[in-house]
DNA sequence: GATCAGCGGATCGTCAACGATCCTTACGAC
DNA sequence: GTCGTAAGGATCGTTGACGATCCGCTGATC
């Protein structure tokens, strides 16, 4: 039974509104291992919240799916299985497609050097080595790209799912020789949302999506 | 000011667990018009349910996208309005898409017989003009897909927004002479579901899905 | 030595009451 | 007549405590 204060981060000050963000940071940082017991009455004290407040917490994230729950017996962290983060990632795959094709619809110029400076960016990180960097603007490209295709509802679906295996989306930036795949399926989408091809622009990201499912396969 | 208690159909047995249950049903039904409020303490008379009972159901459905929640003013039922329909139909488009695909993959002998029987019966429900019949075939088929395709996630995704626009999806049914588009493209993804083709089962999924959207933007 | 009933601790689910916040209405000043 | 302001009511958010349920352990029995 290990002890339960390791994230000295001063989360004492923890507003009781926004307690199920913590725990969700918490979780996606990684300082809950999977499996992990979330007993309500601990991280009550941990967080400086009313039990209340974690209890809705936890019903919050477990309707994100990032927490289990049993009746009488608790909350842990879930742990999502391979299968389940290819079946997220197939998901994201038509949905980001979609967007990807808005997006080419609808950029504005703005927008679309804006697209093309995060993808110099990643160029230059890629060639520099930098894996955290090049993490980070994947993200970015991905966020940016669905915010431009306006389409809340898919950024709402996106959102949900991506939050559940960042896990594994993390472990996969890590594999050797992964980000020079990636890059080019990265550009190539930007290229087509350039060139407002509502149907290239689907058919990269999609391409890029089934390629994240194969390296997960593979890891 | 209106009395509450217009569902006199025994509502006053519910057990505290599935009250979040209850409240879906009244939505999803009507008995809750959009942007009806949603008192706690009425809701817990009217269900007989404590408050934090209702208040817990309240956060679930808020999660769930069938209510709305604002800081200190409550919650009410979600007017879903045309745009965000139509947003909903097209995420459903795709996802739904990738579920043919993969029913049309992995379906056996058995089940493929229980979908072309589903269009049989969807058949002679148009040509006896049974549109409530229908309307039911109509979800029964989507639902049977995609729990044929072994696609939890996707199952969760679609579940979750076909209950936002429950109320779009029916008025859709009883425009005139729709049926009989439906009809042909529901029999078209069960033919390409049976030839296990992958990509032209996606297609007549989209095409349908598209077929919805444009419809709805016509009503 | 293995199995099973009973007990105790731990944890969750529920409840009623209190405090905080917001909207509405009424009143007065300009 | 209009605007600003203050009281009142309604509703939500939070707290603390109680009861219900489940798991693990102990000890007796076969």
């Amino acid at each position: 039974m290990p002890a339960q204060e390791q994230t000295a981060t001063g989360p004492e000050a923890a507003a009781q509104q926004d307690v199920a963000a913590a725990i969700r940071e918490a979780i996606v940082r990684g300082d809950f291992a999977p499996n992990q017991r979330l007993v309500e009455a601990d991280l009550s004290r941990q967080f400086g919240a009313s039990r209340s407040g974690v209890r809705t917490a936890l019903f919050e994230l477990a309707n994100e799916g990032l927490v289990e729950r049993v009746q009488h017996r608790g909350a842990r962290v879930r742990a999502v299985t391979l299968e389940e983060a290819i079946e997220i990632s197939e998901v994201r795959m038509v949905v980001e497609g979609l967007c990807a094709a808005k997006a080419a619809e609808r950029a504005t110029d703005e927008e679309l050097s804006e697209l093309r400076s995060i993808g110099d960016a990643m160029r230059t990180a890629v060639a520099d080595g930098h894996v955290m960097k090049y993490s980070e603007l994947n993200q970015l490209l991905h966020r940016r790209i669905i915010e431009i295709s306006g389409q809340a509802t898919a950024a709402g679906v996106v959102e949900r799912l991506r939050a559940q295996n960042v896990r594994h989306q993390f472990r996969l930036a890590l594999l050797p020789g992964r980000p020079n795949v990636s890059l080019a399926e990265h550009l190539a989408i930007i290229d087509e949302i350039g060139a407002h091809a509502p149907d290239a622009a689907e058919r990269a990201a999609r391409r890029h999506l089934a390629s994240v499912i194969e390296a997960l396969k593979t890891a």
